[in-house]
DNA sequence: TAGATACAGAACACTTTGTTTTATACTAAA
DNA sequence: TTTAGTATAAAACAAAGTGTTCTGTATCTA
């Protein structure tokens, strides 16, 4: 890619990720992004269609990355009661939180978390199917599997955000083991 | 309160949940809600500071109003495994969802439902605690307390999200039986 | 070095916003 | 029924934002 393009784009998806942490995404113009990025209004649209757009991709850019390397690890039971919480994906992903690339961590504990903790979890369903449909552990005579794997990925967003609105007090250790106790009725062994 | 007031105030609250049910909340402006209100300019920001109270103030109507009365009901156990179902006030949540009053359901439904998701994941906060705080139930050795009736909120926000997603597939009982299924194991008996 | 491309800047018509002003119609209470 | 208060309509307004087009310049890649 041109170096010229890399470094817009870099400027853009940063002046946003700044706004965002400190006001609200209906209130932020177009205006103010090409300001904050110090660009022309051109150059700007010809990188992204509109402000909803470029939304979308900075969420891709955020989330595709993580899901992905979580989803390279090797999978296992990490059931609470079996002691193995230190090798879970779940884990893995709070740390990989913790360590804010991006500022990711600003993003999600902003006013409007929302937009991202809901990307987060469409996202999250991939990994739990490969995490555990695959596996067959899912299987449950009184509930069908997607409603399980929605209530799981559901289950792990909200524990991020009850953890980041609690300014992440807990460590991530103890924050898997509330997660996984949580979800652990539900899967076979 | 004055006749004309009420009478403004409900085309304005009819004509904005017409516009969410089928557009986006960004993309509605003020304009839109004073056409299709059939209202002058002037009688809207009369009523409404900004589009963003007209909304806080439609979710207080909807949910509040359906909250309240829940809140009202005699209160239970309401385990899966006892078999009382039927008696649930999240049974009784979900009917009153769908009988549809105010068109809630096509704001639940719509492509930004996330919007009034969260205000009624916060206002069932309140109701969760009625229920289940006051008499005990929620005391469990691992968890803390503030993190249960955030995820029994969440859970049932997300099941009711699931059933709607689903085109109310399933009979309210059953939904509820899904939902007791996940939460029970959180509570003492 | 040359052709292609990304960028800046300015101008553009257009929409939206929130306010102000003036005049009219309605309401509630005396 | 009258009256004083108030809700509304209509028009005009400045300010801000949107998305596009054009021109010239700087930068990249081959």
């Amino acid at each position: 890619m041109d170096r010229r393009q890399k470094k817009t784009r870099d400027a853009i998806f940063n002046a946003f990720t700044e706004l965002l942490a400190k006001k609200n995404y209906n209130q932020i113009s177009v205006q103010e992004i090409i300001d904050a990025a110090d660009i022309g209004r051109t150059t700007f649209y010809a990188h992204f269609e509109t402000k909803d757009f470029l939304l979308k991709e900075l969420c891709e850019e955020l989330f595709d990355h993580i899901i992905d390397t979580a989803m390279g690890l090797p999978h296992g039971h990490y059931h609470y009661s079996c002691g193995c919480v230190a090798d879970s994906v779940f884990l893995h992903l709070l740390r990989h939180l913790q360590e804010n690339d991006l500022n990711i961590l600003g993003l999600l504990s902003s006013e409007n978390n929302e937009i991202f903790l809901r990307y987060f979890k469409s996202n999250l369903k991939k990994l739990i199917l490969s995490q555990y449909a695959d596996k067959g552990l899912l299987k449950n005579s009184r509930l069908p599997e997607d409603y399980i794997v929605n209530h799981i990925s559901a289950s792990f967003v909200e524990t991020v955000d009850f953890w980041l609105s609690g300014n992440m007090k807990e460590d991530t250790e103890v924050i898997t083991e509330y997660f996984l106790a949580v979800i652990e009725p539900l899967l076979k062994d």
